[in-house]
RNA sequence: GGCCCGUUCGUCUAUCGGCUAGGACGCCAGGUUUUCAUCCUGGUAAGAGGGGUUCGAUUCCCCUACGGGCUACCA
């Protein structure tokens, strides 16, 4: 069998990382299977359509390296992929099953549905418009052909409904699911499902269903909140007479903290991404907080899936060749951004130190510091390894472009109290002659002399260097600063510990 | 309320009837490092509860509890 498989997001708005990784899921198994993937936008509810929606999509996926096969923009033989642009097939479709007389014209109001639906919620019940009181409604089961003809004359709006389950069928409908297994749905407990909305536009269930077949996509891989229309959706492909794909529907991501599946907002409630790229000026993203594809790649693809053993760092073409639609596991798991951040330090640590430079020449120009004799490449050998977020690239490198405006009041105390102030002079003193003394050599010195612990000294020199005690190993920075600036930082340490 | 799905350390997970329940994140401790990180070593911590089936259940079945999803002329 050819594997299609796609992906079908609605541009209702950003995408975030849930709908990231049902992407991930499908884009893998195709890549595992030879198969082809296959984006389609279901912007079927042109009120809900926002603009730029779609294009964070395609952008989202870009960013990750997630190559798209056939799509709107790519193309492909089994076009056009948006839906809006295939209304004339989903009409088509619906009609014939209308002239089958699986599905029918209903001409209720929306007064008369709601007037219904309170009265059965009165009773305690939910309303169902099904076989047990379609009858009582004003459609085209119940009104001759010429009463039909009429309505239609006249432009009384209409929906087109699916008729579900009636009297003396089969009461059940049993469906696989590869990460469930079969399940069973009651076919009298549901609804006539609407096919064709009021504006002559299908819903959901209908373009999804048409177009899987239309594109002959052989697994549906989507996100478990569609496993209790599974039943009806199977229904449509029996009513049209098609074979039904492979259903694989994946467990949900759930908020870090508290109840319930993640959400667009999360994020700002949180304070952490859920889009992988900017969606507004405002909005937080894995990019911009420096996250590296890969990274998000790999802890994606492990929410929810393993392929077993210990093994937890994969690339993405790792990934192509191991994925495995049997060991999706079936519960939802929480998203957990520490273990997130693990893995993108992880494939920092992979990559080469150009990922570093590259980030931290782009701080520099941010800065406009243009002119430093600073190596960038030097720097970012260093600093590569504390680096667990892009972003932290600025933190682990200004102090060897910029002076430290002030110190650390707590380091601060600990070097007055033991009077550092005669050991940086010392050193000073050393350094300053050109004498050619290194900078390890005059810290022996000084150690000696003064009787001093060589560590308080070098902590001396870091606060001046640094501000605080952190940072990667004096001697480097002494050496990539160089002497002049080396001893302007002393010097203004020395200035301040003397008042 | 109804329907459907799920339930192993705090979190992500391994186990496909034999378990001293393994790994990872986090956390804690120790080591390396002149500092902070990194790195290394160790530790902490789990089968929701109750019934079955079985020589043996985390694994299979049932019930309960809890969690989740759906219940629109949204997707």
């Amino acid at each position: 069998m050819k594997v299609r498989v796609r992906f079908a997001p609605s541009p209702t708005g950003p995408l975030h990382i849930g709908g990231i990784r049902t992407a991930l899921y499908n884009y893998l198994f195709a890549k595992k299977n030879n198969g082809k993937f296959i984006l389609r936008i279901e912007d079927t509810d042109m009120l809900r359509s926002v603009d730029g929606a779609e294009n964070h999509i395609r952008e989202s996926l870009k960013w990750l390296n997630i190559s798209i096969d056939e799509g709107p923009v790519k193309g492909g033989l089994f076009g056009p992929y948006r839906q809006s642009d295939r209304n004339s097939l989903y009409i088509k479709h619906i009609d014939a099953l209308i002239s089958q007389k699986k599905a029918y014209l209903a001409f209720d109001s929306e007064d008369d549905l709601k007037r219904a639906r309170l009265a059965q919620e009165k009773k305690g019940e939910a309303f169902l418009y099904n076989w047990r009181n379609r009858k009582n409604f004003r459609n085209s089961l119940n009104m001759s052909s010429k009463d039909v003809e009429k309505e239609l004359n006249v432009g009384t709006n209409y929906v087109v409904r699916f008729k579900s389950y009636a009297k003396g069928d089969e009461k059940t409908i049993t469906v696989n699911d590869v990460v469930r297994g079969q399940i069973t749905f009651d076919k009298s407990l549901e609804s006539d499902k609407i096919l064709l909305k009021g504006d002559r536009t299908p819903t959901y269930h209908l373009a999804n269903v048409v177009d899987d077949c239309l594109m002959e996509i052989s697994h549906v891989i989507r996100g478990e909140e569609w496993l209790p229309s599974l039943g009806f959706h199977c229904q449509l492909y029996d009513a049209f007479g098609w074979k039904r794909p492979v259903f694989v529907h994946l467990p949900l991501i759930l908020k870090p903290y508290g109840k319930g599946k993640l959400s667009k907002r999360d994020g700002e409630k949180f304070g952490f991404p859920v889009f992988v790229v900017d969606w507004g000026k405002k909005s937080m993203s894995f990019e911009r907080d420096g996250y590296l594809p890969e990274a998000i790649i790999n802890y994606l693809a492990l929410l929810g899936w393993n392929p077993g053993g210990d093994k937890e760092v994969f690339t993405l073409k790792d990934l192509e060749g191991l994925f495995s639609i049997d060991d999706v596991s079936p519960s939802g798991s929480k998203l957990d951004i520490e273990r997130c951040r693990w893995f993108n330090h992880k494939h920092i640590q992979r990559k080469s130190n150009n990922t570093i430079k590259e980030k931290l020449l782009n701080e520099l120009e941010k800065r406009e510091i243009y002119n430093s004799q600073v190596v960038p490449q030097r720097v970012a050998n260093l600093i590569k390894e504390r680096v667990y977020l892009l972003s932290d690239v600025w933190d682990e490198a200004c102090y060897f472009y910029e002076s430290p405006e002030n110190y650390n009041t707590k380091n601060l105390k600990r070097l007055e109290k033991a009077s550092a102030v005669s050991a940086l002079i010392s050193i000073n003193g050393y350094v300053s002659k050109n004498l050619g003394v290194s900078w390890e050599k005059a810290v022996d010195f000084v150690a000696e002399d003064q009787n001093m612990k060589k560590n308080l000294i070098l902590s001396t020199i870091r606060l001046a260097l640094v501000g605080r005690f952190a940072g990667v190993s004096v001697f480097e920075i002494l050496s990539i600063i160089g002497k002049e600036e080396s001893m302007k930082r002393i010097n203004n340490l020395l200035s301040r510990l003397k008042e």
